[in-house]
DNA sequence: TCTGGGGTCCTAGGACCC
DNA sequence: TCTGGGGTCCTAGGACCC
């Protein structure tokens, strides 16, 4: 069995966060101060580069509202399943609705909100399509995130017979004639840049910054604004005087290698006009670790209903894991507390595999361990770590070569049955009480058809840009 | 920023080896 | 048993992102 042979290698105490969520910590520390030049050099292009950096406006809010053209001109919130605003549109905004915003308080700020709940599978599709317009444009493009992407657009003037600017106005014009949603656009010499520009102007912004105009949009920002610089690094700055991106951007060399790391020194080069990150265009194919985590209203101290959640989740992380052909080293688990204090444990797995029948022995013995009774949960995790690739879990000499087979098979079956007649089609048994929580919303007829002619001609998998595996049962 | 869900990269420092 | 010097691998934890 799986369970045998596997070793435990700590436990994460209560109160502290576990690997996942690390570095959330409030504490105001100064980011580690390097003494030494770092070793690792940072690459400089030296060739002036044209990058775009696009991010769609409101996104989800403005995917419902294509979707469900009555919607438009109204104020839209998704988010309804969590209880806060996950995006909201510009029409709510204008009616002081912020991200993160409590739903009570935007039924009083803005009665007439129309909220609903996040559908990613949707917004998935529209993305995909994003992602699609772009490369018509230029093969550099990095899908960044669902509703944000970078493209290299350096050389490709001649070839559309304009500036960047035209260039990027054409983009945007397409995407909202074409997918019904409006996006920002940012172009200039870096990353960092570009970023600065989609957010300069929002919503249906379009802000090219050529070298000579770089001071211009850095003297008004607040050196946390740009990417890669979070709260921490921000304070830490203001040590020493530096509260804008121009002051940061402005310092010298010696100071920005004495005082800061790596990724600080880099971010400093771009805001420079130097770029030094490149756009990749590659699909990603690889994960480090793979989470699956997930909040339960109301908070429950139901031992088997907890457990089942956890069971859940491993089971979602496994499937992720096999889809990309990966398997897993390591198995961290955790519960949060309605307090928001975590438990966690992570446990060494004897031979890498993404099989749930293998690692519930584990996860069973992992919980017993830091579960409490009496304690009201919220949520549980589940991080699949040390991933390698599927083809390199090889045997050792103790393993059940048959049985594992005989489990690669049995597996393959059920992804071809979830695939074609949708997830959790087959279940484990263990699941099963987390399962029965999960509601189902009947979707309207005429929305059902406008999703489909917006993305036929496509299965699921196509269309969220996913491999199409290659059933044989 | 009162807290959903999913990630990445970097550095320090310990273990272990010669 | 101690003392040096140098290298590699791994893990913990911080900071940041959408």
């Amino acid at each position: 069995m799986g369970g045998e042979g596997c070793q435990k290698i700590g436990v994460v105490g209560a109160g502290l966060a576990p690997p996942p969520l690390a570095g959330r910590g409030t504490a105001c520390r100064a980011p580690t101060k390097i003494t030494i030049m770092t070793t690792q050099p940072i690459t400089i292009h030296s060739w002036p580069k044209a990058i775009l950096h696009i991010d769609a406006d409101a996104f989800f809010a403005s995917c419902e509202q294509a979707i469900h053209p009555e919607l438009k001109g109204k104020p839209v919130i998704t988010g309804k399943e969590r209880g806060i605003v996950s995006a909201a549109s510009y029409e709510a905004k204008g009616r002081g609705v912020e991200r993160g915003m409590r739903l009570f308080e935007v039924k009083r700020v803005c009665p007439d909100a129309v909220i609903l709940p996040s559908d990613y599978e949707t917004y998935s599709l529209f993305s995909v399509r994003m992602f699609e317009i772009l490369r018509r444009f230029s093969p550099d493009v990095e899908e960044y995130s669902i509703d944000e992407a970078f493209v290299d657009l350096t050389g490709l003037r001649r070839t559309f017979h304009g500036s960047y600017g035209d260039l990027a106005k054409k983009i945007q014009d397409t995407a909202e004639r074409e997918l019904g949603i409006t996006v920002s656009i940012g172009v200039s010499l870096s990353k960092v840049l570009a970023k600065i520009g989609s957010k300069h102007r929002k919503p249906k912004g379009l802000t090219v910054i050529s070298g000579r105009e770089i001071h211009n949009y850095l003297s008004k920002l607040p050196v946390g604004k740009v990417w890669g610089i979070g709260a921490n690094t921000s304070e830490f700055l203001k040590k020493f005087g530096i509260t804008t991106a121009l002051q940061f951007a402005g310092k010298d060399e010696t100071f920005i290698k004495r005082r800061l790391s790596k990724p600080y020194q880099e971010i400093w080069h771009e805001l420079n006009g130097r770029s030094v990150y490149p756009v990749v265009a590659e699909p990603k194919k690889d994960y480090q670790s793979i989470s699956k985590t997930r909040t339960f209203t109301p908070p429950s101290e139901d031992e088997v209903f907890i457990f089942s959640q956890l069971s859940k989740n491993l089971e979602n992380a496994c499937i992720k894991a096999r889809r990309y052909d990966l398997a897993a080293n390591k198995l961290i688990m955790f519960l949060r507390q309605q307090d928001f204090r975590d438990t966690g444990v992570e446990m060494k797995i004897s031979r890498p595999t993404a099989y749930p029948a293998e690692l519930f022995a584990l996860l069973r013995e992992g919980f017993l361990e830091i579960y409490k009774t009496g304690t009201l949960y919220r949520s549980t995790g589940v991080v699949l770590a040390g991933l390698v690739a599927e083809r390199k879990a090889q045997f050792t000499l103790f393993d059940d070569t048959t049985r594992i087979l005989k489990m690669a098979r049995v597996y393959s079956a059920l992804d071809g049955l979830s695939e074609r007649f949708g997830k959790h089609t087959v279940q484990h048994g263990a699941s099963l009480p987390a399962k029965l929580q999960v509601q189902h919303e009947g979707e309207r007829g005429d929305v059902a058809v406008r999703k489909a002619e917006l993305f036929k001609g496509e299965n699921r998998r196509q269309r969220l840009g996913l491999p199409v595996l290659d059933i044989k049962v």
